[in-house]
DNA sequence: TCAAAAGTGTTAGATTTACACCCATGA
DNA sequence: TCATGGGTGTAAATCTAACACTTTTGA
């Protein structure tokens, strides 16, 4: 014990998880199901280990709720109040996570009682968890617009209007169509396959990949 | 208790100290004091409180060693590796600061035994500060770049010279001084006084200053 | 008198934005 | 047959980048 003079605190990590669905960015939450708080509208969370990295307890909490590995989570920021949890003194590790909602399943979705929510109109939700949401939202979309991120958010093979749809929302306006796909042809790890998707249109419309082994870091990347 | 079937830890904040002097970005280092790692180049940190949040730790600790109040700081990133303090289980807030290096009390500065080092040619340091700097390093340009908070790093009056050599090694290139005093002219936050600065030169320059309330975000701002 | 930094506009090139019509298909 | 979303190019406007000389003054 070299540091026994200080106080030890709980550590959790909250996750935001976002999906992208019906034209709009959503965030899971549920009902809290432990007390203090319990039945309040929360995120989804967990303690920190002993033996686990905060990286690792947050990629644990994801997957017991969703069963998703290898899912696309950053860190957003530390929520240290010391009144912050109404409980005992807590701090929150928050972290956002970016899943395509289709490869949620849903029974274990019901299971755990938690529901997609427009991101625009999130209830008031436990402890500062509202914040932690606001500045996860800030940051994801800061580096969606400078990263190649969006498609975590699309099925595998994606339309160049459901492509076109998140980046929408994105920048929060309508995007002009012709510019849009003039630069999408310009980025190479964006790919076309001879798939075609028939259930957004009558016509049909041909369906495209991110190629990752393609896509390097590129400091002038812009949506 | 609610909680008391999950272990605490030691939680302890890291500050990266920026300034700017000679024509580059400078990191404040010094020697640990205590075990374990004694006498290996560290940052300086301090642990947590049980009852400071997380900000005011890093305040604390910034004006522990540097007798400077109301100063730009902004949480880094959280590091929680299990092992990456060579002790006992300790979590850490980074913490980014930008101040004058002239502000500085030298007295306090010989005290504590820290020193200004270039931030492109730090030596190791203990446990994870190299990755601590690495990251606030990028999180600082980026943000520098898209607000203005550069000035934190200047005296109150500076010189566009003066300016324009701190973006330029915020940016790692030369600019043009024309262009540059151009996009200057356009932004009615930075302020002409009619102050010359003789130091820098023979024929003098005027001393500019950087006004906050003329400021309003804006998204667009760019250097 | 000269070295060293301050100060000042114009033009070409690159990037961004605005804009409208035909196509294929299932209902 | 028609409503719906898919797909395509050009031109104007804006923004960015390149570029060189005169001024002032302390040493």
């Amino acid at each position: 014990m070299y540091y026994n003079e200080y106080s030890k605190v709980w550590v959790s990590v909250d996750c935001i998880i976002f999906g992208f669905d019906e034209g709009k960015l959503k965030v899971l939450i549920g009902r809290r199901q432990m007390d203090p708080g319990r039945g309040e509208w929360s995120l989804y969370g967990g303690f920190v280990a002993a033996d686990e990295s905060l990286d690792d307890a947050a990629r644990r909490t994801l997957y017991e709720l969703t069963g998703m590995k290898d899912v696309f989570m950053r860190q957003v920021e530390t929520f240290g109040r010391v009144n912050r949890d109404p409980g005992e003194r807590v701090i929150s590790v928050a972290y956002y996570a970016l899943i395509n909602v289709k490869d949620y399943n849903e029974e274990l979705q019901k299971e755990h009682g938690v529901e997609w929510v427009s991101s625009d109109e999130l209830p008031h939700l436990y402890s500062d968890h509202n914040e932690m949401v606001d500045k996860a939202w800030r940051l994801m979309m800061q580096k969606i617009r400078t990263e190649p991120i969006g498609f975590k958010l699309l099925p595998e093979l994606f339309t160049l209007t459901q492509l076109q749809r998140l980046y929408e929302s994105v920048v929060g306006h309508e995007i002009d169509k012709r510019n849009f796909r003039k630069r999408i042809k310009e980025m190479d790890f964006i790919q076309k396959t001879d798939k075609i998707d028939k259930k957004g249109s009558k016509r049909g419309a041909y369906l495209y990949r991110f190629n990752d082994n393609v896509y390097k870091e590129d400091p002038n990347f812009k949506l």
